[in-house]
DNA sequence: ATGGGCACCTGGCTGC
DNA sequence: TGCAGCCAGGTGCCCA
């Protein structure tokens, strides 16, 4: 699912409906998302106020009175806003019932997601301690990148999706980031020039910026709090168009596989 | 430490 | 029509 735009998303949807709101109630359907849903989760949550939404990553922190949500949304999952009473669909796996009558419901298909309550701070929790920069803050920046992909060998494009390095890069963004700062996929980070460092940092910064401004990218699952698409996919230059002429030289674009994911590139627009 | 590959799971599409 | 095979917005873990 959802890359940074696509949580980001859902977290400015959700952010103004739940906070200062009281949790009456939590509903877990099925616990088994990819840890399971711990027996004590609906009542560490029930009867707790909700200070704030955060987000890390890709992960949605909900800050409550006491503790802290650590909400994955994985592949396949979405977060909505509901009236109470609405009957559940297939795959709705948690609601989270507030006060003022309305409810946040977590559909995951895959299962691939993860609810969890922490006690302790969340930054240092073993999911979110290790993990690098946000790409939109200033410390993500080409000498960064440069001095992390010196000596590195694998592809750049494994190298922009890897956690530790930058996080929210996932699939589509990172096929789309290098297109616009014309590096092709299977490069070594290592061999990466200065110039190109500093137009991947501004591509990446660009192209999840821009895909927040519309709601990050709908391919089959994702939708907002709202329960509408993302219209990105309008927007892509290079993800899932195997075949079809570039936007920019009309060359067909080249899919390839790195690391059991598709790749997608411009051969003539990417060197 | 680094890189590669697999696992987790459901559903939609393709081709025989 | 049925079904096997492949693919899909992520990421932790195991192995060499």
């Amino acid at each position: 699912m959802p890359e940074l735009p696509e949580v980001e998303t859902t977290r400015r949807g959700i952010l103004s409906v739940l906070k200062n709101q009281t949790i009456t109630q939590v509903v877990v359907r099925d616990a088994r998302l990819r840890w399971p849903v711990s027996p004590d989760f609906a009542q560490r949550l029930t009867g707790q106020r909700v200070l704030d939404v955060e987000r890390r990553a890709k992960y949605l922190l909900i800050t409550l009175a006491r503790g802290t949500v650590i909400w994955h949304l994985g592949m396949s999952g979405s977060l909505r806003i509901l009236a109470v009473g609405t009957p559940p669909q297939v795959h709705d796996h948690i609601d989270v019932v507030l006060s003022s009558g309305r409810l946040l419901r977590f559909n995951d298909p895959r299962r691939f997601g993860c609810a969890l309550w922490t006690g302790d701070d969340p930054m240092q929790h073993d999911l979110i301690a290790h993990l690098g920069p946000e790409p939109l803050s200033e410390v993500f920046d080409p000498v960064y990148l440069a001095d992390q992909a010196k000596g590195r060998k694998v592809a750049i494009k494994q190298f922009i999706m890897n956690a530790s390095v930058v996080v929210g890069v996932g699939n589509i963004y990172a096929s789309e980031a290098l297109f616009r700062a014309g590096i092709r996929p299977k490069r070594m980070a290592g061999q990466i020039k200065r110039d190109e460092f500093q137009r991947l940092v501004r591509a990446i910064k660009v192209v999840l910026a821009d895909a927040i401004k519309v709601g990050g990218t709908t391919l089959r699952d994702y939708v907002n709090a709202n329960g509408t698409p993302g219209y990105f996919r309008q927007k892509l230059f290079v993800y899932e168009r195997a075949g079809e002429p570039c936007r920019s030289c009309k060359t067909p674009i080249q899919q390839v596989t790195q690391g059991n994911r598709s790749t997608y590139y411009c051969p003539q627009c990417q060197q």
